[in-house]
DNA sequence: TTGAAAGCGGTACCAG
DNA sequence: CTGGTACCGCTTTCAA
């Protein structure tokens, strides 16, 4: 059963060659007959097939990788992988990935663009047969993508997205947050605050516009002192969270567009003392289980983090098999309706 | 500053070969060259490094890889990536394998032993130069492990652990859970709960184990009805933590030995109108994080998750570098005194 | 100082 | 149906 076996005095990997010598065949009928490829005779096909097994033979993903210069492996670039939805995202699209034939190589760029650009360069470097990423807060400049279309190799980028000419996957960023601020407007909200993420993002751009559309539509003035974006940590939601609620005019209703913000402007809240929902609205971005761990539970935007996960891949798949058109997928996220919102009729 | 070169009509990545053809030398030199090796003339060593960047070459790593039956890559496998404590836990680890040079295939066997086997048989053919994992709820059989071993493949295994002539890294388990438990008898609790996974895994019993310690170094009787080891997931948690409420005489403490156990009780003391800590005390296992976006603030025992990752990597480098010894570390954890405990003096 | 050639493990093409 | 051999990119001996 064990995979070595003792050449010349040196533990090593059976190989195609070191079956061919046993059977005093050639490899290349081995490598026929592993393949299962015609031209080999039932019997030495037999024999051979036996051997290998007995042996433990495995076939050395490396010298094909270097024949045909693909790696069946695939670099996916989150800006975070602790944080529960790449967390999600990563697992699913990890989980499509394997089922078609691929590995990925999953990093963290710590939501810093110069990591972005060393990872995306080292992963070049590894020849993976594609890459995903997700960009980070303060990638601007996009020419390390570019290099890598350039380079013929497919590329997909999802979430974080930017304005460039290759294929993306997003949820409709812009329009679910104006249906959570109509949402709100409908339950009576009448000063109704958005805390989001870095303006440099494409995201909290896209997602703030969808607020002040809603706004204009239902003709409420805007007020400037209740939008809040600057980071999206936990820390930085606190500390925004507790300067709104601070204003002669404190908001009553909260759209938290990002994360954990929604869970910073809760803790803010009931530091103050202040009922959620009854003084104060709340609605977030987040998985279930984030919300569900809350007591009220938040309601929340829901993204299908399994279809943002497996559209990526599928994306990715479609350029590695000869479709370089540029797509771009936009997913339809949902109001989940918790407690942290009351509908008055 | 394109990687590609035009050689007979087709793009390809440039290689040491295509260098020496432009040059009119030979492969070898340019490979000394490159790689800095004494013996060669240092005009000519200095128009090949020029040619070299000008091309943008880069090495090859799957030449490299069969030459040398080494990947510069680690298989990592935990139950549950997008489970905060093991997203942290395999960011740390990456961030140091990345340091020294390797790659990590992260992979994810949702907490089943089949997947585990099928992953660690992959990896293996994928010829990754160690394995790190993190056993699923349900592996009682180690022999996928010992196969690892027998191939002189490095192993380690961290967090859920079983007794395996093997490396290992985990927290002290009984011994934290003995400290909250009599802790939480200092707090004058009389009937503490426990709160814990499958009891197939050696990390429950020994956390439990610590639990029935205490107990009985305070002499106080053990009642089985406040022992709930069923599951992880926080549904398990949310039943067992309302059937717990359900007894007779119900616990004035809870000790929650698993990530969203804590969550789970909180959530059903909170849904029978108790109060925390005042009614029930509350001790989990969790994350930072996890623990402040709670009101109050859950306390909690605290594990240094990037010391696990970082040690669960040295101890594989160490057998990479050929220190075969079997080596046992435990860390410790503290217990992160918040807002769910009450000490009486 | 430089070149020539073998070899890592597998595939593919051409011969027999 | 089977054997021989070149090749993928790189390193490493041995020879010049």
């Amino acid at each position: 059963m064990a995979n070595l076996i003792n050449i010349d005095g040196r533990m090593k990997r059976i190989s195609q060659r070191d079956i061919a010598k046993i059977l005093g065949i050639n490899v290349s009928t081995v490598s026929r007959a592993l393949r299962g490829v015609e031209g080999v005779g039932p019997e030495l096909k037999e024999k051979i097939a036996q051997l290998a097994k007995e042996q433990g033979y495995t076939p050395n993903p490396f010298a094909l990788s270097l024949r045909y210069d693909t790696t069946r492996t695939i670099g996916v670039i989150v800006p975070n992988v602790s944080f529960s939805h790449f967390a999600h995202i990563v697992k699913y699209l990890e989980m499509e990935a394997k089922k078609a034939g691929y590995m990925c190589i999953i990093t963290d760029s710590d939501d810093k663009y110069e990591n972005e650009v060393a990872i995306v360069e080292h992963m070049m470097s590894m020849h993976v047969d594609g890459i995903i990423v997700c960009l980070a807060q303060d990638t601007t400049d996009y020419s390390h993508l570019f290099r890598v279309k350039e380079r013929s190799v497919p590329i997909v980028i999802f979430d974080r997205i930017a304005d460039v000419n290759l294929s993306t996957v997003v949820i409709n960023d812009t329009d679910s947050v104006r249906q959570v601020t109509h949402y709100l407007i409908d339950c009576g909200a009448k000063r109704i605050a958005f805390l989001g993420g870095s303006n440099r993002m494409k995201q909290t751009a896209d997602r703030k516009h969808g607020y002040l559309e809603a706004l204009r539509e239902r003709r409420i003035p805007i007020r400037k002192e209740l939008v809040k974006c600057h980071n999206t940590s936990f820390n930085s939601g606190l500390t925004d969270m507790m300067d709104l609620l601070d204003l002669p005019e404190p908001p009553d209703a909260i759209i938290a567009a990002h994360g954990l913000l929604a869970n910073a402007a809760f803790k803010a809240i009931n530091s103050r003392g202040l009922r959620i929902p009854e003084d104060i609205a709340l609605v977030g971005y987040m998985s279930d289980w984030v919300s569900d761990i809350m007591t009220p539970r938040i309601t929340f935007v829901k993204q299908n983090l399994r279809d943002i996960g497996g559209k990526a891949f599928k994306l990715l798949n479609d350029q590695i098999n000869g479709d370089f058109s540029v797509k771009h997928i936009v997913l339809k996220a949902r109001l989940e309706l918790r407690e942290t919102t009351k509908k008055i009729t």
